[in-house]
DNA sequence: GACATCACG
DNA sequence: GACGTACGTGATGTCC
């Protein structure tokens, strides 16, 4: 039938379709191979329902899907950025991709995608051409994108909400016809697509001026006249952006298409074709409702589990396959390796696990790698078993009987680096910087323990061994077994090969086991989206910016431990003679006989030991009543610390190799969703001290570049402020106020102006301890007045700003209720303690109260870091350190401004679009030679 | 290996 | 009505 007035064309965009199938089904896979197919499975049955619903009068002639093909197209010519932003798709989803076009075809109808082009631009072109032969259309999409192409017999159809949308429905969403759509999207932007239209204009204010102007072009030839100022200039400024930002929306209607509006006509199914594909993928529900309602019989799709698992089980018992250490496969030749590697290309995602000398990646030596494609099926490839001691020089007598490692590494490469195999380990992160320091980029991986982190933080440590004994209910050869501990311990390379197998290839199994486990978890408990987004990009991030590492110059460092000794000798010295005897300074037990026993000062026992405290608090009521002995020790303390845990400490910790010092950031360190740094700890440097941050002039750039540092201003109070509503709080935050003024203000009635600088310090002392789950006794105790005092404080902060209170209660009661906690952006802190009686509920209570603030926080940080790498892409700057409100990097010198406002960029905006927060972001930002400079 | 202490946000 | 309290981390030295 030729394509004319009285035909009806639906065009259905397929990508939405996956998607929409892909996040609403729990993660299905086909039962003989594990094949991830939830979207396939959704995908099918969304299109099947809608060929069931248009039978009738009003059923199309002319149908197509339509896909966006992967890969860059022209839009990316114009705008790099374009996009840009985007995650890329979901690991299982990916080999689901082709799947949904096999299935389009198996549904006989037309499966169009078009290299170069968006799906948008092909609905664009096929729109107007049918159009222009007289016909109808329908597009089959939420897609406000396409809503420009609306009118003149085309219209939408938002299968979600089951809602036609026309001329009417465009202007409410847009406040102009679908003629100006495009002008409003020029200006508006869009953070999704990563359009970046004008600064702070959104859809309202675009609206409002192209109806005032008429269109674009007029508007930015007369910007001029526009009479706010803050409008006017942010055309001004950005007509080229603006101009760029219309091109990037703008859909290509003119495309030049190899196949007519004819081809595309209708047509039944072909049953045998249809049922054959349905049952290829395993779908035994739509199998048996196509053959039903068809009345044909439906195919047969034989019920076997795994293939491994039937050689061994009943078919009866799909009993979980037991672990076996002896099933495990040593691999000694190429053949074996070619062997493992194309069951990985088989299956599409394989887990792996290293071996190595040290748990420093940066110095470790690769010693072996582990594999498992499916439960039980597992196997080590030895690669640097060494025996007896290393020569002198520095050779070593490698066992025989294992492959080359350059050869294996030549091998595995390829898959470890494709694209559509799926990498799945447990901490990958020390795996993969492993494979980078021996050329090998692991991408993309999936990480046990991350998405452990996302389902169970609060609940345990997501460490194998732990992991193993409470998922799996295993518990695997323990490390000291083979290794030993304290000082006879060995390294891998000394463990006998056969042991190693076990060993090695288990915690592979286990990761593989434990993966499918979690996999279907994060759906149940919709944390998907955490682990997707919070979790799992942000590995690789750590990865770089701890491989960078940071340059310390280890003289200065040097020279200040030096300084420190002479002067805690010179303290030591004088607190000798103040006791009247010499005794151990840096011993608490020690000292506290002194304090209070020989000289008898005031202030008491404590603690289970019976020890006497000697804490900062104590020894500074002691100094302040004008004993000597305490203020000494309180300086020998300060000198002591910095000189072990920093001066002396760090030295230790410059790579020989890089010159640089390389932390580790442990991503489920804090159960917050903050970050923790070991080995060493870079988020504890000195900086409160002066003498202290002097430590930080050690931190440096190499020559011709500059440290910068940005850092969210007050995040947590405005975090605060946007979760428990509190408007007066977010207005001060829009104005600029200086907020812990602002608080004692509103709290004691005095102007900010003025202001005595004490009654500023104990409303931030207020402002901190609300976000800490407030009481009486703690504010009393870190202002130091009396407890009645301080509770008169709280209750007139709570007088002031009652959505504070109601944030707490309404916490607590929520904790209570389901056990966790959750951030803005739906990360889950579980707090299993908040159920218990006694003191523990306390706690509980307060870490409850904290725990939605400081992950929000840490949440927010870490959407920056994700987005970085690309942001900086292009720019002579790397991300260096996180310290959870912090960002470091090293930018070569003339580049410093740019990136500052590229990363600014980048942070402020974190939040969007998941959460749309009403305060604004602040970072502040500082450049320097060294760290204490910029920061 | 537990505990006390203290560095950071 | 008493109890015991600010939230989140990691590293170090002492002492058993």
């Amino acid at each position: 039938m030729t394509f004319g007035k009285g035909s009806h064309l639906h065009l259905i965009d397929g990508s939405a379709f996956i998607f929409r199938a892909y996040h609403a089904l729990p993660p299905l896979t086909r039962k003989s191979d594990g094949l991830p197919v939830g979207a396939v499975a959704g995908f099918c049955n969304m299109l099947y329902r809608y060929i069931e619903a248009n039978t009738g009068s009003d059923a199309p002639t002319h149908a197509a899907v339509i896909f966006d093909y992967s890969g860059k197209t022209f839009r990316n010519d114009l705008f790099p950025a374009y996009k840009a932003n985007r995650p890329p798709a979901p690991e299982e989803l990916v080999p689901q991709f082709p799947l949904t076009r096999e299935a389009t075809r198996a549904f006989n109808v037309s499966c169009i995608e078009i290299e170069g082009f968006e799906a948008d631009d092909i609905i664009g072109t096929l729109s107007c051409q049918a159009r222009e032969a007289g016909g109808r259309v329908t597009i089959i999409s939420s897609d406000k994108d396409l809503m420009q192409l609306i009118g003149g017999g085309v219209e939408m159809l938002d299968p979600m909400k089951n809602k036609r949308i026309d001329r009417e429905g465009v202007e409410e969403k847009f406040g102009v016809g679908p003629e100006r759509v495009v002008d409003v999207q020029a200006l508006a932007g869009d953070s999704v697509d990563n359009v970046p239209g004008a600064p702070g204009i959104g859809i309202k204010t675009a609206a409002l001026l192209i109806n005032e102007y008429g269109d674009l072009d007029t508007l930015l030839a007369r910007a001029e006249e526009i009479k706010q100022p803050k409008r006017r200039q942010a055309l001004i400024d950005n007509v080229d952006q603006i101009r760029v930002s219309r091109d990037l929306v703008k859909l290509d209607c003119d495309m030049v298409l190899d196949f007519s509006l004819d081809s595309l006509e209708v047509q039944t199914p072909k049953l045998d074709d249809l049922l054959a594909f349905l049952a290829k993928m395993e779908f035994r529900t739509i199998v048996k409702r196509v053959s039903e309602r068809f009345g044909v019989e439906a195919p047969a799709i034989p019920d076997v589990p795994a293939p491994a698992a039937a050689m061994s089980e009943a078919p009866s018992a799909p009993k979980p396959v037991p672990f076996d250490t002896e099933t495990y496969e040593k691999v000694s030749t190429m053949g074996a390796l070619e062997r493992w590697i194309d069951a990985i290309y088989a299956r599409g995602y394989v887990a792996v696990d290293t071996e190595t000398t040290s748990l420093d990646e940066m110095q470790a030596e690769l010693v072996g790698i582990s594999l498992c494609v499916e439960p039980g099926t597992a196997c080590y490839i030895p690669l640097g078993h060494t025996i007896g001691e290393d020569d002198l020089f520095g050779g070593s007598n490698l066992v025989d009987g294992q492959l080359a490692k350059s050869m294996v590494l030549d091998a595995l490469k390829p898959v470890l680096e494709d694209d559509s195999i799926l990498k799945i380990g447990q901490n990958m992160k020390y795996d993969a910087k492993i494979f980078a320091r021996n050329g090998v980029t692991v991408a993309p991986y999936d990480d046990t323990m991350l998405m452990s982190y996302a389902l169970h933080a609060g609940l345990h440590n997501h460490g194998m061994d732990t992991l193993s004994e409470r998922y799996l209910d295993h518990v695997p050869i323990p490390t000291k077994k083979l290794l030993g501990s304290g000082k006879s311990m060995i390294t891998f390379d000394k463990v006998e090969i056969n042991k190693a197998v076990a060993y090695a290839a288990e915690d592979a199994d286990v990761t593989l086991r434990l993966w499918q486990v979690f996999k279907s978890k994060l759906h149940t408990e919709q944390v998907t989206t955490v682990y997707e987004t919070l979790e799992r990009p942000l590995s690789p991030v750590l990865a770089r910016m701890e491989m960078a590492g940071v340059m310390v110059d280890r003289d200065v460092l040097s020279r200040m431990s030096n300084a420190f000794a002479q002067k805690m000798a010179g303290l030591e010295a004088e607190i000798h003679d103040l006791a009247g005897e010499n005794f151990n300074v840096g011993s608490p037990k020690q000292l506290g006989e002194i304090l209070f026993d020989k000289m008898s000062l005031p202030g008491g026992k404590k603690g289970k030991t019976g020890a006497y405290a000697t804490g900062v608090d104590i020894l500074e009521d002691l100094a302040s009543e004008g004993q000597d002995l305490p203020a000494r020790v309180l300086d020998w303390r300060q000198l002591s610390k910095l000189k072990s845990t920093y001066t002396d400490a760090l030295q230790r910790f410059i790579n020989p190799e890089t010159g640089r010092v390389h932390t580790s950031y442990v991503q489920t360190g804090a159960v917050t969703g903050r970050l923790s740094s070991t080995d060493p700890n870079l988020q504890n440097i000195p900086v409160r001290s002066d003498e202290g941050r002097r430590i930080r002039e050690a931190f440096i750039a190499p020559k011709g570049r500059k440290l910068i540092s940005l850092d969210y201003s007050q995040i947590e109070l405005r975090i605060l402020a946007h979760v428990a509503g509190i408007d007066s709080l977010k207005q001060a935050f829009r104005d600029g106020l200086d907020i812990h003024a602002m608080t004692a203000s509103e709290m004691f009635g005095v102007p900010i102006e003025g202001m005595d600088p004490m009654v500023r310090r104990q409303a931030k002392a207020i402002n901190f301890g609300v976000i800490y789950g407030i009481s009486g006794f703690g504010l009393a105790r870190n202002l130091r007045i009396p407890r009645s005092e301080a509770q008169g404080f709280i209750d007139r902060y709570f007088e002031r700003f009652p959505g504070i209170r109601a944030y707490m209660d309404d916490t607590v009661a929520f904790a209570k209720e389901h056990l966790y906690v959750q951030t803005l952006f739906g990360r889950k802190i579980h707090t299993p303690e908040i159920a218990t009686k006694g003191p523990q509920a306390g706690f509980a209570k307060r870490a409850a109260i904290n725990a939605p603030i400081q992950g929000a926080a840490a949440d927010i940080i870490r959407r920056a870091m994700v987005r970085m790498p690309d942001a900086i892409r292009d720019l002579p700057a790397t991300m260096l350190l996180q310290v959870h409100d912090e960002l470091i990097f090293e930018v070569d010198e003339d580049a410093c401004d740019q990136v500052i406002d590229v990363v600014k960029d980048v942070m402020k905006n974190a939040a969007y679009p998941a959460v749309v927060l009403d305060v604004p972001i602040e970072v502040d930002a500082g450049i320097g030679n060294n760290w204490a400079e910029a920061h």
